[in-house]
DNA sequence: GCGGGATTTGCATGCGCATGCAAGCCTTCC
DNA sequence: GGAAGGCTTGCATGCGCATGCAAATCCCGC
């Protein structure tokens, strides 16, 4: 190879040792770097020819050590399970990468408490922190907030603290299900929750029951799915098993409306939408797919995600901002999992979806 | 809230502030946050008093500068849509977290290149860098041997660079699916590729069509998918509407394989596997589920990333350790999407395994 | 009661870089 | 020709922590 050097850690060239080979000072090597600083052109070349021949990168670490500004964001992400966080970070992974950011992840046990790992990040001086998948408590949010570091809660907000969140329309969208549902003709309806005190579930339900109960209809039937995909397919052979079996279920997420769909047609035999309709949330992944063409609200990931970028360095930017919950326009798109009322569907570019009469906004 | 302090940027505590507090001096902080460090234990007692009144954490990138180690490791993860890369990826989150790591996460675009990427994460100081789905230019391979920064290829090997990996039995896998098929009484096979220049796609392949050259039977149809799943829809579509439709198909992974399983059934109507037999590769995600049941050749997740996490480690404590291979042995688990062979299967466990009566090693 | 070893502590320094400041240089204009 | 002003440059310093070294303290046995 070109590399004939010795066998281990060859020390890594210092801006010193550029400077030396540049015959310039170390600040002006630090300078060549540093887009906007003072320098003139040719002394900017004649750094890069010297770095370039010693291989030289700026120390991240120590500049962030200087600059105050690690340009790394934590962001916790659980539940990757469900398709739908994989494409989140995929995708606030090159929203920030484009911005210079890079993204220092961890993986809370959904299990156990989230707090000592976000305590170890703190620890990284990280610019931000983006929750994806996990809620944060109370005590560490006023850490956070005294530290001067920004949070993003995506896909959740939290009623502990006064901390921004990106979400999805879940309380109109639980709302747009239930008329959708009841349109169809449903008369037993039921709801799979996720984990009962997650924000987005909890408001999806509430959504969902607030409509039914305004229009006089029954409560639905309840079974909790925990966002798992075994929890759901548990969830949806007791209520499957019932004598008075719902005709249709509205599953708190696509991921365990899989679940629920599986159980449905492969152990009871039920067809899908004659026998039982089933409505998901998020609109992502294999609920596109043929097999399952599920109707479900949709959370558009990248104008979610678009927002999620924007607002973090907003943030950075300006610490004292005031917090923010910016909600994503979503809609319902029908497909072939739940019986279509014979009008209120209309089709937008390549979709179908559910338009009500006129809504009440929330 | 418990934070009354002004409304922005507080400055952290440092080591000083806390040093003065407990009536010690900096370094005496330091040690009380350094295992084994050589400290009375009254000492670090008011140490950690201090601290907890200050809020204190250690700063890890000051740590990291004057240690030379970031405990941070780089992680190059694509095709996120992918099943089998996020739980990769949570797994491996999970097993570093526990040895004290932290990983950076980096998405390169498929299309583009990777390496101006993996120079910012290098500028990070991590302390390795573990590749997931992305190819290794031999130049950066270079420049990381050079700067002594141990390299993990997952699910990948590279023939450029002697670079270390952790694999599963791509070779074997092909050739005991090739059995498989033609014990089956396939006549007509068919081979959907990756990505043509990864070396899993390559060694699935070279496996496959090996064994049916050595037992003297034609080549098998082909098509590139890309790991791509409208790709694999596509390359379905071109094999199932040939005259000469093959009646089966080894897809390169799982993914692949249900588009490859949707189209089949519901763009074409053939019922599998009466019309059609499907074999994939990893064992991942919705291939279990009963609406696909693919047959498949196991990669195991969990004793791969633990390979893979004890591999890193050792190279971080040796870094002069010569490369290693591993490959961690699978199976090739027999589901519903391929026809049964009337004799070779084994059941293990609550799984049917297809057991070759004697192979030879590879 | 005292010396020696073990333990604990503080001092000083450096990790690699960014940056305020003042000195140096060049251009320009009267 | 000289001075003012703009552009570059180097010097010195500090970011927050770890650590070698020497000083200080403690404990123990004789």
């Amino acid at each position: 190879m070109s590399e004939p050097r010795g066998r281990s850690t060859q020390r890594h060239a210092t801006a010193t040792d550029v400077a030396r080979l540049a015959g310039v000072s170390q600040s002006a090597v630090s300078r060549a770097f540093t887009p906007g600083a003072s320098i003139a052109r040719e002394t900017r070349a004649r750094v890069e020819d010297a770095a370039r021949a010693l291989g030289y990168r700026p120390n991240a670490i120590a500049r962030s050590l200087t600059t105050r500004r690690s340009r790394i964001i934590g962001v916790a992400a659980a539940y990757l399970q469900n398709h739908f966080y994989p494409d989140v970070l995929e995708a606030l992974s090159k929203g920030l990468q484009a911005r210079g950011y890079h993204l220092l992840l961890f993986t809370p046990d959904a299990a156990r408490d989230a707090d000592p790992l976000l305590q170890e990040v703190l620890a990284w001086q990280v610019d931000a922190l983006i929750l994806a998948s996990t809620t944060l408590s109370s005590a560490l949010a006023g850490q956070c907030r005294a530290a001067g570091i920004p949070v993003l809660l995506f896909n959740r907000t939290s009623r502990h603290a006064d901390v921004s969140s990106v979400t999805g329309e879940n309380l109109r969208g639980g709302r747009l299900i239930a008329e959708f549902l009841v349109a169809g003709g449903h008369k037993r309806l039921a709801f799979i929750a996720g984990i009962e005190n997650s924000s987005t579930s909890r408001d999806r339900e509430a959504g969902f029951t607030g409509w039914l109960a305004e229009h006089g209809h029954a409560p639905p039937l309840r079974e909790v799915g925990l966002y798992d995909f075994e929890a759901a397919s548990a969830a949806a052979r007791r209520l499957l098993a019932r004598s008075d079996r719902p005709d249709a279920i509205f599953v708190a997420n696509d991921h365990m409306a899989t679940a629920v769909s599986e159980v449905a047609r492969h152990e009871f035999g039920l067809r899908i939408p004659r026998d039982l309709s089933l409505v998901g949330f998020d609109d992502t992944g294999p609920a596109r797919w043929p097999s399952f063409s599920l109707t479900s609200f949709a959370q558009p990931l990248h104008p979610m995600v678009d927002a999620a970028v924007a607002m973090v360095c907003e943030m950075i930017e300006d610490p004292a901002a005031p917090t923010r919950h910016q909600v994503v326009p979503g809609e319902l798109v029908v497909r072939g999992s739940a019986r279509i009322p014979p009008e209120g569907c209309v089709s937008r570019g390549d979709a179908l979806v559910w338009r009500p009469v006129q809504e009440t906004v929330v």
